[in-house]
RNA sequence: GCCGAUUUAGCUUAGCUGGUGGAGCGUGGGACUGUUAAUCCCAAGGUCGUGGGUUCGAGCCCCACAAUCGGCGCCA
């Protein structure tokens, strides 16, 4: 009951003049009584199918027009080169098998003026029906994209020998302010749902020096945005002697990887999208400008926008930053101030922390967030203590330095928003099966 | 948390100054031997988001609520 014969395969000419049986779902149909066609399609491809009353007898044929969208079939028969059916094959089908059927009283609610509707992006009711819009000639393609770009972070770090680590998903502090975690109950206690790998990442940088994860990780912010999941997926690193100019080589080496990567494998996809393919060239082969904080506040201040230094940098100044830019930039040394805890200060100044934003061009925001972390047990107590987070959910993290503390620094990369990014999307949802925000769990 | 908008058939929508809601797609029936979102004819399908109010009369005006969408803060 296995499957032999791949409809993308087909089209590329490897069962011309054969006869085989190509098992899809119905794409669309059409035709007259005496004729039918068929367009299947499976993952890898549609055909487009010909069934005629006279070769196939009046059940076989009555049966092919019953077969309405997203019908599952097995269709037997020989394959031809035909200019007339898109894609330059075709199949004259010999024998019809209906697998799964479709009730006409319940038609395939993605239609035709749904996904006009939604004009390459989203309405609600695809949103509803997201577990039927995925099987749809968009949502493949992102998935597909997608897979691309999660095997490209693999191939990245174990090509650079970082070892793949797994950090649990229940903790019992923050890695950032606290007000954004989910709470979940716990056997009578309360636990919370990872915001990042980090802190146990950094527990085990003395034993494997180079490590990596892609994990998803949950944040409970309210945000409204096209770069905003509650449940996103998170490639994380961490890298033991590292400084904030090795750890943005590799933010740099792995965002370029990730752009090669996706156009060797699927420049068709990326230009049905209408993505601009040289753009996605020049991000996978072009350096990656750094500016300090202060560099760029200066900007700010000359274009005329209201910012003072120290303040962090939220999305609304990001925006102006970036509009002229026509790659990815770091921006670096951002104040002591506007960062929390784990963040090395600069030894060189101590307003400044030595850390790393990237930040993507054409209005998708921050990518990368990372630096150097502070790693003496005396400096990490003196900025807890500063910022008045209490010790006791961080003693673990404290431990790691009061045995053998040395430099060390990592960074966390959006997987979900380069992919958006990369691929064009008009919301970050758009490039997730089945996104999570803060008013939608389902389906 | 803040600001703005939307809600009419399974989907997408039109609906005038308030006077018994039309269409396209899909579905069903019919015609057609090569279609490309096939075409042509016919039919079924609506308590106009929910509740209240104004009015002789509300899809339309007013109030409340709900759901959803977009933007901001925050961040990856």
């Amino acid at each position: 009951m296995g499957k032999t014969v791949w409809i993308g395969d087909v089209q590329d000419g490897l069962h011309d003049e054969q006869t085989v049986e190509l098992k899809g779902w119905v794409k669309r149909t059409r035709g007259s009584n005496k004729i039918r066609f068929i367009v299947l399609r499976d993952s890898t491809g549609t055909i487009q199918c010909v069934g005629k009353r006279d070769v196939l007898g009046d059940e076989a044929f009555e049966s092919l027009k019953g077969a309405l969208i997203e019908s599952s079939l097995i269709l037997s028969g020989t394959i031809l080169v035909d200019e007339r059916a898109d894609g330059g094959h075709e199949m004259t089908i010999s024998n019809v098998k209906i697998v799964g059927s479709v009730d006409p009283e319940r038609p395939f609610p993605i239609t035709e003026s749904a996904m006009a509707a939604a004009d390459g992006g989203e309405t609600e009711f695809l949103l509803d029906n997201r577990h039927l819009y995925l099987r749809t000639s968009r949502m493949t393609t992102m998935l597909k994209l997608r897979s691309s770009a999660f095997g490209a972070i693999h191939s990245y770090f174990r090509g650079q020998d970082f070892i793949e680590y797994q950090a649990p998903n229940f903790v019992a502090g923050a890695v950032e302010g606290g007000s954004t975690l989910f709470e979940v109950p716990y056997f009578g206690k309360k636990a919370y749902l990872t915001q990042s790998w980090q802190l146990y990442a950094e527990a085990a940088m003395p034993a494997l020096e180079r490590l990596y994860t892609i994990a998803p990780s949950f944040r409970a912010e309210k945000s409204r945005t096209r770069r905003h999941l509650t449940e996103f997926w998170h490639a994380e690193m961490e890298m033991a002697w590292a400084t904030n100019d090795e750890i943005m080589n590799h933010g740099e080496g792995l965002v370029r990887h990730i752009a090669r990567t996706m156009l060797d494998e699927h420049s068709p996809e990326l230009t049905s999208l209408d993505r601009d393919i040289e753009r996605l060239a020049l991000y996978a082969d072009s350096p990656y400008p750094r500016m300090r904080y202060d560099e760029a506040i200066e900007i700010l201040q000359g274009k005329g926008v209201d910012v003072e230094w120290g303040q962090d940098l939220d999305y609304s100044k990001e925006k102006v930053l970036t509009q002229d830019f026509d790659l990815p930039h770091f921006l670096t040394h951002y104040p002591k101030i506007a960062k929390p805890f784990y963040h090395r200060v600069d030894p060189d100044d101590g307003n400044y922390v030595l850390c790393h934003d990237l930040l993507a061009p054409e209005g998708y925001g921050e990518i990368i967030g990372g630096g150097e972390r502070t790693w003496s047990e005396e400096e990490i107590l003196k900025r807890i203590d500063e910022e008045g987070t209490p010790r006791d959910p961080y003693q673990f993290y404290i431990d790691v330095r009061s045995y053998g503390g040395v430099p060390h620094g990592g960074f966390g990369l959006g997987v979900d928003r380069v992919i958006s990014w990369l691929s064009g999307a008009e919301h970050i949802r758009e490039v997730i099966p089945f996104p999570r925000d803060s008013r939608r769990v389902t389906p």
